[in-house]
DNA sequence: GTTTCATTCGAACGACTGTTTTAATCATAC
DNA sequence: GTATGATTAAAACAGTCGTTCGAATGAAAC
């Protein structure tokens, strides 16, 4: 940590983008690295040079937007919290989506991305890697649902986080597309539409009236 | 069409079952055809003679299971329709979603390999045919949420269907981890709990007013 | 028996994979 | 100038990939 950094202004930077585009597009498995030296103008060993490993650069790109996205989510989480307003899932699930949002309209691709390593391509140890650091965004915000909605059973607050992220991820997995469905609409309104939208829905189906525990199951 | 079928009784249907089983865990491209005959105790080169390719034995491995699921969604939607009971999301969320949790019973990697498949895995030329077979039923489900929710604009249905089509991907794709989580309970009970809260949570959110259309965009 | 045809098998093909090695290149410090 | 250390470059490494080929095997038809 001298100043061995910022010698090499770029090439390591290149190489993150090319990768993180062809990840989020094709998939771990599906691209190699001739493909993300060939996109990056970079050559071949750079990539074993400044990372070690194929792998190891998929972390890399993953800790370099997912470090940014989990800390605006704690900040306006408690930016929330500390402003004394009473408890609602509104503001909860804002803190939870919005920053995915705001780095999607600057890069399309990495939510995508992020939402691929979430749950599908990494290998056992990256998964772990990633597991571990979404963890603890999961559990200070299930902390927040938990407020928000003391009188819905544990189980089921648990369920219905799992749909509301399988809402936002579905979500970011296909922006792509809503971004050419709607035309004459600039990017960043379309959006802080679908995010505003998405909250709704989520927050309805939050709200909703807990299920008794004995339902009768259907013969 | 003569005879020629259950000429060779099983390696088809084995190789069908190892690959579906690897494809669901691995993803397509970490799964190699020696790892797939290796499973199904076959020779590697048969899936040549039986399947053309490994892209074509993904196809057959959808087509399997995708079409008795949504032949059983449409055939539980037309039920309700003929029934003559009033308009509601909840059955038609019911026919949507009910098909690919009985199938998971039998076979929980089933419904996660659909989810992959999806919107992830496949190359150009297979997404094209699943994305087909698919936009047909979102066809016939979209008409019936139509129906239920006539005031919501139509922007807002389209996403909102997103989002309910998000939420299911997401449970289907961590089922096995819920089962994991819930220990005492059989399989079935879990999967059908889950799945009336997940109908409940996406007709709350499907319900939820329809946000007006001129908001403010936060500056 | 022989013929016929579908299926299985072992072996190999060329292409591509991630990684390593060795030498060349560059900027900076002395 | 030379020396130092980080970076880039070209080439090759051992392996694996999907696919193909020709012979062996099987069972049913005649």
């Amino acid at each position: 940590m001298t100043d061995q950094n910022q010698q090499s202004p770029d090439t390591k930077n290149r190489i993150l983008d090319a990768a993180e585009l062809l990840f989020a597009e094709k998939g771990f498995d599906a691209t190699s690295l001739r493909m993300i030296t060939a996109a990056a103008q970079v050559n071949l060993a750079a990539v074993n040079y400044h990372f070690q490993s194929k792998e190891a650069l998929l972390q890399a790109v993953y800790a370099r937007r997912a470090g940014p996205v989990n800390e605006r989510r704690l900040e306006l989480l408690t930016a929330y919290e500390n402003s004394g307003r009473a408890p609602a899932v509104e503001p909860v699930l804002d803190a939870l989506m919005r920053p995915l949002f705001e780095v999607g309209s600057e890069r399309e691709c990495v939510p995508r991305l992020m939402v691929r390593l979430l749950y599908l391509d990494a290998k056992e140890t990256s998964r772990a890697v990633f597991a571990a650091q979404f963890q603890e965004i999961f559990r200070r915000f299930h902390a927040a649902f938990r407020r928000a909605l003391p009188h819905l059973p544990e189980q089921e607050l648990f369920l219905r986080m799992q749909f509301v992220v399988g809402a936002l991820a579905n979500t970011m997995a296909s922006m792509k597309n809503l971004h050419a469905l709607s035309q004459g609409q600039t990017e960043g309104a379309v959006s802080m539409k679908t995010l505003q939208w998405l909250i709704q829905f989520t927050a309805a189906g939050l709200r909703a009236p807990a299920s008794s525990e004995d339902s009768a199951c259907a013969s």
